[in-house]
DNA sequence: CGGTTTGTTCAACGATCATTGAACAATTGA
DNA sequence: TCAATTGTTCAATGATCGTTGAACAAACCG
């Protein structure tokens, strides 16, 4: 039923800070996440889609400091949450930022993918 | 006398690693000083002329991460040290990186500068 | 030589971090 | 209703962080 509700407390645009930016991208797994977020053909992802990259507790650790930097938009849906990159946001905030962060991150063997 | 002699552990710029440079900026005093870095028309400056930035101790250990994430590079001059930013290197290792964090720095008001 | 400048090292401190496991909460589905 | 799914919260732990002050080191200047 009804799909509004943005429970969860997200930065507005306008008050991310690049130095929380920043020190949320300077952990592996955070990076990696961000990797896969951005990559990804589907523009949302849940949880459990990242499980390979840590414990459940773990990751909603991260994924609340990517959402507090501003990183991710969380949307609950029924018993999951759903979780996209800030794109728009962090490019007229900080242009040519993520795409440059992205660009290496592309670059990188992902663990789990192909052999 | 002599200007040689490396002598401080610096990354080479290839085994410089993105989530380092960006837990190394993931702090004010830290990003500030790559500001500085940046947008002076001195290629490269001392650490006392970083003080207005915290104290003496405080700006040598961060000056350490910084060179140790493979952000500056520091040459003994004297008793001074002269501290670079490793553009050429970064840009190569990370294009448009540096770029967008500078353009985000430069927008910045400095303490310090101008009333 | 002695003193000054410039910066590093060390030990200490409180704060935050990342990880763990156990318990909990909410939604879904049979 | 009962169980499974999906994720959060809490407390605990060890590690790392950023700051401080005191002591040290090295080059320079007189």
């Amino acid at each position: 039923m009804l799909s509004g509700m943005t429970s969860l407390p997200h930065p507005h645009a306008d008050q991310i800070e690049l130095a929380h930016v920043l020190s949320a991208l300077g952990d592996e797994t955070r990076l990696a996440i961000i990797g896969l977020l951005a990559q990804g053909e589907q523009d949302a992802m849940t949880c459990s889609q990242f499980l390979h990259l840590g414990s459940k507790t773990g990751l909603s650790y991260h994924l609340a400091k990517l959402r507090e930097a501003g990183l991710v938009r969380v949307r609950p849906e029924g018993t999951k949450r759903m979780i996209s990159l800030r794109r728009a946001d962090l490019d007229r905030r900080f242009p040519g930022f993520l795409d440059s962060i992205i660009a290496c991150q592309a670059a990188r063997p992902k663990p789990g993918t192909q052999a």
